[in-house]
DNA sequence: CCTCATTTGTCCGTATGTATT
DNA sequence: TAATACATACGGACAAATGAG
């Protein structure tokens, strides 16, 4: 039926999308256009490309057509965050992992961004250190702004998406608990290790925020373990 | 027609999986329950389950049964290749950040697992190294063997998903090119600092690995650019 | 504002291939 | 081997959304 036994039609359309040299933002051929291209019905294009949708390979637009996407890794946050939800011990472990990931990730680059800072930043830095008490996006935008300049797109985007995930299953996991005090002074501590323009002091700060974190993971561990003894392998269905 | 308008089927299939507290492994619903528990069609049900297919949310395993799955990162190797493959320049650039994120990671991981190892763990990276020359495999299993150790589940699966898409893309940009014994020397430091039981000893073998993987895709850069002025958007549709 | 063509979204019915028992 | 349960694939039809005139 199709043109090779072992290339499943999802493949194909990739195959497509390189062959014809196509542009994130390019239109895709439309559907019965894929069909015959593919020699495939319509219910077997729409999975492949509702599987490509789901990588962020394509865009859809209802009514309209389907695109090219640029597979930014946001579209994989459902992923992790499942993946960390699942996991063993109902996922702190996994969450612990997710912080560590990060904090690999931010201590490494703050020596890479320590003396490029310019004043500017530091503007934009200390506002938002500042707001951080009642805007709940201010921390996000922090990290984003400190590594902004490294030009490293993709590790701008991983530590964005660690971001998302932490803190939609750590809200699940165990809410509120108060901390903006300490939160900002974590981060105030991270933009004057920047002023003083020293790579150690600056991953020193950097550390002592991640291992605030930490703390506070191991402490939802023990209030949420409680009345979870042990989770069985499903049994109906 | 379903529960709520904004709220999709997929997103609905993952709650019920939440809901159920169904674990990786644990069997779904088959689709005709999957059809009447959410008022969906078979159509609309099978898309929704390609897309969590597709994030490794759901296994399918065909003439048995779908399951749910443990959302491991190898799924979102076709995504991560493809943004990198399409990024601007031929994806050079990307397959540059792609490197330093790496980079990032097991410069950081190192210092963490020197001391760590065991003699036993010794003897397995000399044999690894030592069959570099000829198994393509070995580096992959080196890297992973390393931090093997530090309990870090999701950062062992990042650095094996990295080194995956860098040598898939890689090959496609820049093929072969031999440069096995200059591979296995930095390796072979990498072992040596180990052994020498010193952080930045092994911080700076692992540094003098990257830059030379860093300046190989610098090379692959000039020789693919040459016919390649500036693919424009997409015209014809 | 309305109409129209295009494109994706949903649904139905049926037939076929595949793995388990 | 046979039966059963399941996923896979196909074709046709209508609904909903978008953009152009």
């Amino acid at each position: 039926m199709a043109r090779r036994a072992g290339t499943t039609v999802q493949d194909r359309i990739v195959e497509l999308i390189h062959d014809r040299e196509l542009l994130p933002g390019a239109p895709m051929p439309t559907e019965p256009q894929l069909m015959d291209l593919l020699g495939a019905s319509r219910n077997s294009v729409r999975e492949a490309i509702r599987a490509l949708q789901a990588l962020g390979i394509v865009e859809i637009r209802h009514g309209y057509g389907t695109f090219v996407g640029r597979a930014s890794l946001d579209v994989l946050t459902p992923s992790l965050t499942f993946r960390v939800r699942t996991g063993p011990g109902g996922g702190i472990r996994a969450l612990h992992d997710l912080v560590e990931v990060r904090e690999l990730l931010e201590t490494g680059l703050i020596g890479d961004v320590v003396g490029t800072v310019s004043e500017a930043r530091f503007a934009a830095l200390d506002a938002l250190v500042n707001g951080m008490a009642h805007d709940p996006g201010a921390d996000r935008a922090f990290h984003a702004l400190l590594y902004e300049g490294c030009g490293n797109e993709l590790v701008l985007q991983l530590i964005g998406m660690f971001w998302d995930v932490y803190h939609e299953v750590g809200g699940v996991l165990a809410p509120p608990e108060d901390r903006t005090a300490q939160t900002v002074a974590n981060h105030r501590r991270i933009v004057d290790a920047l002023r003083s323009r020293d790579r150690d002091t600056a991953r020193e700060a950097m550390r002592l925020h991640f291992r605030d974190v930490k703390q506070r993971i191991a402490r939802g561990l023990s209030s949420s373990v409680e009345r979870q003894p042990q989770p069985e392998l499903a049994a109906d269905r």
